[in-house]
DNA sequence: TATTGTTATACTCTATAACTATA
DNA sequence: TATAGTTATAGAGTATAACAATA
């Protein structure tokens, strides 16, 4: 059965196929990829607010409330108002956070690299740079 | 503002970036990017179920009802029962599902090229393949 | 007046389960 | 018993609009 050629095809299927492997890797730490998404973008450096977080996701504001409402819960990060502007949160993580960044990152990466073993190692980068370039 | 570079995000927000382009380039005939997507595997030869045609899309067959049916209403495809096996509805363009397929491929492919115009013509090719050999 | 976070709400896409008709 | 199509339904995930607090 011959399998659609479209780059459209290929990108979300693609995307299904990393989903199907970065969701198994990051149950043990009780996230999910979106999740883990906005751990990775609260754990850079520099005080965040939720909204600097979402822009840098492409994730409206409204959603964000939701999420971090949810690592929260986990104690996985913390809100505190910014000290120089009130309607901000700042959202940090927690020492919880910080050390289940760390292992997911691990997992996630593994997880990645699963997903381009069909590649030789130059051409699993080289996918990943042309990738960064069509969309810088 | 720093984007994240992890393989999740990118393949994301490529995948938005090309449905962008995709959205106003089909919008001329009254289709969006899935609807192309099950009209251009209809227009592949062989009589094709609409389970045959899910399943190379991966999509659910209660799903592809709605999607056929709306493919229908606009007298793009037509169903008739298949004559070996009456359980079975085979799917195909109508004449003017030909012509409009024919038109928004050409669309498509300027809005795939268009995406792809950040790379230089060799790395363009090189990304459609390794996105297919990581599919294959 | 504009911005951040919040809430309520609605919309899109999709899958699951149960039904029917056929095999 | 199993399969193809259908229907009803429910669950994600997301965005929009309106509001409160703050700037």
């Amino acid at each position: 059965m011959s399998r659609p050629r479209r780059l459209g095809y290929l990108l979300k299927h693609a995307n299904l196929r990393l989903t199907d492997l970065t969701g198994p890797a990051l149950a043990p730490y009780g996230l999910d990829g979106r999740e883990f998404a906005v751990l990775a973008v609260i754990g850079e450096p520099g005080p965040l607010s939720q909204l600097d977080v979402g822009q840098r996701l492409g994730v409206d504001r409204s959603t964000m409330v939701g999420l971090v409402d949810g690592l929260e819960r986990k104690r996985l990060v913390a809100r505190r108002p910014h000290p120089d502007d009130r309607r901000k949160n700042v959202v940090e993580l927690t020492e919880h956070g910080r050390e289940t960044l760390e292992k997911a990152t691990r997992a996630v990466d593994e997880a990645e690299a699963a997903f381009l073993s069909g590649l030789e190692e130059g051409d699993a980068r080289l996918f990943r740079v042309l990738l960064e370039r069509l969309l810088g």
